[in-house]
DNA sequence: ATGGTTGTTGGACAA
């Protein structure tokens, strides 16, 4: 019964003990990081060592980057999303871990809209939609997992007018990612918990947001048709984000059955 | 509330 999780860490040196005390005790088999913030060189593998974990690191100076841990050997597929010629940010990391393909993924905040960013985030969306139809066309079960930077509807977010100029609820972004789940992907969290409230994976650390409750969902576990089958359980751990030196998103995790013999 | 907070980095920029 394989656990996975994915978690936007905001810089995996300023994060490290509380990162380290969440993985010993949840255990996931998988762990996929986001916005880690450093070179590879600086990325902690010994530490994540030391409690059982392989590591594919995808680093980058100061932004972004992504990092992928696993207990099991983890065999790299690919360390950068396909479609462009010069995409120097760190943002996808694809592996075998297991006998299952694995992917995390950082995609682009976009904000402000109207700007290059917001065109290179809508860029990537797309990418990414050609890396899933590649995947799905070779017949490859597979977990996406990561910090989406989308506010897939208005029931995703704490005030969906504050954020009606925002990049992460644009209808471009909402058409995209809607384009990206027609595919045949399932969102793991609303199968295990169709019509939940107010499940956010995000808090802004300005204005009191974490202890008003005040958040968004926009961290997600998509599966691939075959694996949907298999989903055990899925959850958000908002522990994590009530902690000192907390990350202002906060894990969450699914489990899966065992692949049918 | 054109603010508020955190991280990287040593002044802005990103989120």
């Amino acid at each position: 019964m394989p656990v996975l999780a994915t978690w936007n860490v905001n810089s995996i040196r300023a994060r490290l003990p509380l990162v380290l005390d969440w993985t010993e005790r949840a255990r996931p088999d998988v762990l996929l990081l986001q916005e880690i913030k450093t070179e590879n060189a600086g990325f902690p593998e010994l530490e994540f060592k030391a409690i059982g974990y392989n590591s594919l690191v995808v680093g980058q100076k100061s932004y972004n980057g992504v990092a992928l841990l696993a207990r099991a050997p983890i065999q790299p597929a690919l360390t950068a999303l396909p479609g462009a010629q010069d995409d120097a940010q760190a943002r996808y990391v694809e592996a075998d871990v297991a006998g299952l393909r694995v992917i995390g993924l950082y995609l682009p905040n976009g904000n402000p809209i109207g700007t290059e960013k917001f065109a290179y985030k809508l860029a990537w969306m797309e990418r990414l939609i050609a890396r899933t139809k590649t995947l799905l066309g070779q017949g490859i079960p597979f977990l996406m997992a990561g910090d989406f930077n989308v506010i897939p509807t208005d029931g995703d977010v704490y005030d969906a007018k504050a954020f009606a100029s925002d990049a992460l609820a644009q209808p471009e972004t909402r058409k995209l990612w809607r384009s990206l789940l027609n595919l045949g992907l399932y969102d793991a969290f609303s199968l295990k918990h169709p019509g939940a409230q107010r499940a956010w994976t995000f808090w802004d650390y300005q204005a009191g947001a974490w202890p008003r409750d005040l958040g968004l969902r926009i961290d997600f576990i998509l599966l691939s048709p075959g694996l949907a089958d298999r989903l055990a359980d899925c959850g958000i751990d908002r522990e994590p984000r009530g902690k000192e030196k907390a990350s202002d998103h906060t894990p969450v995790w699914c489990r899966l059955s065992e692949a049918a013999p």
